[in-house]
DNA sequence: GCCGTTTTCGGCCCGACTGTTTTCAGTCG
């Protein structure tokens, strides 16, 4: 028993009252207790064990014992009772983008629409249309985004596929006939979103077939899909699935070139290879019809005359384009980040005081941070008014005052309002050394109104960094829309500073728009916008992201040393 | 269902947006 499983379990409660329509108050008392239990850093499973469940907030007399049962027994007979009450798929209608509890109650009331296929066909015999509260423009969008979940359905974050493949690593770390192994496929690539993971691996001489049937046996292995030629296809026990290619010493560096990169590329890579006399083939390279042989990635770079091309970059043509001119930069990488932006405290919506969030930051091996908790717009996640700010203040000047190694920037996550204004005055944003601008209410879809906003934005000398921008272009929620290039133009003109939001739940920011900006001369920070002390290691993804945009060390504001900073956001205000 | 230096009962984060209405309900962040 995890913390997850609870944390799942009140989730999944709170919604299946949700669809019943019980109270909103009750319902959210079940989602409250979950944030809570998923935020803490207390052992939770030990806490509820020793009877002491109700020193966890938001959990109280009635909550406490479900929490006991859970855990001691592994079930809870409430939220069985709660399951068999309704029927089984309708819980996933709340995938579906603009449908909520009440829409699904009255489809599953009026028309026993109980999945997301029978929505789907309710929608095609136009019987949406019919219904109290629906209208022809709902019908179109349900479709819409029945279309959208069906493509993005199978696409998981960066950090869970991360997770899935460290624990696969440690398997195949203990599996004999296993020589070496490479995660290979976007995955290696660090793309934002990923469907399957692939992993190349080189057998011991002699324990191939071995090596077939161990694979399929490993624990975590939900089924085998397919084994043929050097080919194990799996599914894993969360759903993911894995392949994984299994060669021999000389076709292994190879292998690892033409699975780690898109479809695109390789053809490219193939492409320039011929022009110098090569074939390259997905297990061996050819000049003529002599065969050569190599041992490293570097070493078939190096024979077709092309400059090693880090994964990262490995999307399409334009990586070998750069190659064959030796154009390819050197790209940042985890060690130059000294300090990130945009941290949250329990001041706003933060899990952690600022001194745990200090101790965390310092030991990650990072000297710097600004704090920025949020502007008193943001009511919801209790952000601070002018004096609440000033208070703060107050305590990270005593707190600067004794640290040695570390430095503490006072900033403000500070909304941008619907005029464009910033939600403190200049007299405010004055005495602070930063703030990160982000839009928080919906931004109007119109275009150009968004654009308006944002660029209004852009021109105050006191938003330092623009956050939060092109907003959940990924797994399936479109975005606001926004004139990019309008955007790009006003930022590099103003010199602000966009943020690589590195949240791995959030990934804002897409690296085909930071390449383009890159290129405009715009500078860029690598932000966590961590709410707790493990979010403060989530500058890690930023840097993948930051590899993927072509970002050099010079590209961005937090490769910089604590002096070099204090000077830059000095001068920037001026 | 939780919680209390206003309260053991009566509140609970709130505003923007959309599409459906003919003055508002539902959803989202």
């Amino acid at each position: 028993m995890d913390k997850k499983e609870i944390v799942s379990m009140l989730e999944e409660i709170s919604s299946l009252l949700d669809l019943k329509g019980e109270d909103k108050f009750k319902i959210s008392a079940y989602s409250r207790a979950a944030r809570s239990i998923s935020q803490s850093t207390d052992d939770v499973v030990s806490l509820i064990r020793e009877g002491e469940a109700k020193k966890i907030p938001g959990v109280g007399e009635a909550l406490s014992k479900k929490l006991t049962e859970f855990v001691e027994t592994g079930r809870l007979t409430f939220l069985e009772e709660l399951r068999s009450s309704l029927p089984e798929g309708l819980p996933q209608l709340f995938n579906i983008h603009g449908l909520g509890p009440n829409k699904v109650r009255t489809l599953y009331e009026q028309l026993d629409v109980k999945s997301i296929a029978e929505l789907e066909y309710a929608c095609k015999e136009n019987r949406l249309v019919t219904l109290k509260g629906f209208g022809q423009k709902t019908q179109d969008k349900v479709l819409d985004e029945i279309a959208r979940f069906k493509e993005n359905s199978e696409y998981r974050l960066l950090d869970v596929i991360h997770e899935t493949a460290a624990s696969i690593a440690s398997l195949l770390d203990k599996l004999s006939g296993v020589e070496r192994y490479e995660f290979t496929g976007s995955y290696r690539r660090r793309r934002e979103v990923i469907h399957d993971i692939d992993c190349v691996i080189k057998f011991k001489s002699g324990e191939r077939d071995k090596l077939f049937a161990a694979l399929g046996k490993l624990k975590g292995v939900k089924e085998v899909r397919e084994t043929q030629n050097d080919l194990v296809s799996l599914v894993w026990e969360n759903g993911i699935p894995v392949e994984f290619i299994i060669v021999n010493k000389a076709e292994y560096p190879l292998a690892v070139l033409h699975s780690s990169g898109s479809k695109e590329f390789f053809a490219h890579l193939k492409e320039y290879a011929s022009t110098r006399g090569y074939t390259l083939g997905m297990r061996e390279l050819k000049r003529g019809r002599d065969k050569i042989n190599f041992d490293s990635e570097e070493e078939i770079f190096g024979q077709i005359g092309l400059q090693y091309i880090p994964p990262e970059l490995r999307e399409d043509g334009d990586a070998v384009v750069a190659a064959a001119k030796g154009n390819i930069p050197e790209l940042v990488t985890e060690e130059d980040i000294r300090g990130i932006f945009h941290v949250h405290t329990n001041w706003s919506d933060g899990a952690e005081p600022l001194d745990r969030m200090v101790a965390a930051a310092s030991k990650l091996g990072l000297s710097y941070f600004g704090l920025s908790d949020h502007s008193k717009s943001a009511f919801y996640a209790n952000g601070l008014d002018e004096k609440r700010l000033k208070e703060q203040g107050r305590l990270v000047d005593e707190m600067n005052k004794g640290l040695k190694d570390f430095f503490v920037f006072k900033g403000s996550e500070v909304d941008i309002l619907a005029d464009g204004k910033l939600d403190y005055s200049d007299a405010v944003l004055k005495t602070l050394d930063f703030s990160v601008g982000s839009v928080h209410s919906k931004l109007s879809m119109k275009k150009d109104e968004a654009t308006k906003r944002l660029t209004a934005a852009l021109k105050n000398p006191y938003m330092t960094f623009l956050g939060h921008m092109t907003g959940r272009l990924l797994l399936g929620r479109s975005g606001y829309e926004l004139d990019m290039d309008e955007i790009i133009k006003t930022a590099a003109r103003n010199r602000k500073i966009i943020e690589i939001n590195a949240n791995p739940h959030r990934l804002d920011i897409d690296w085909r728009f930071i390449k383009r900006a890159k290129e405009a001369g715009v500078r860029f920070s690598i932000n966590p916008d961590a709410h707790s002390k493990e979010g403060l290691a989530d500058y890690r993804y930023g840097v993948s992201i930051a590899r993927k945009g072509w970002l050099t060390k010079e590209d961005l504001l937090n490769t910089m040393s604590l002096e070099e900073v204090k000077k830059f956001l000095k001068n920037a205000k001026s």
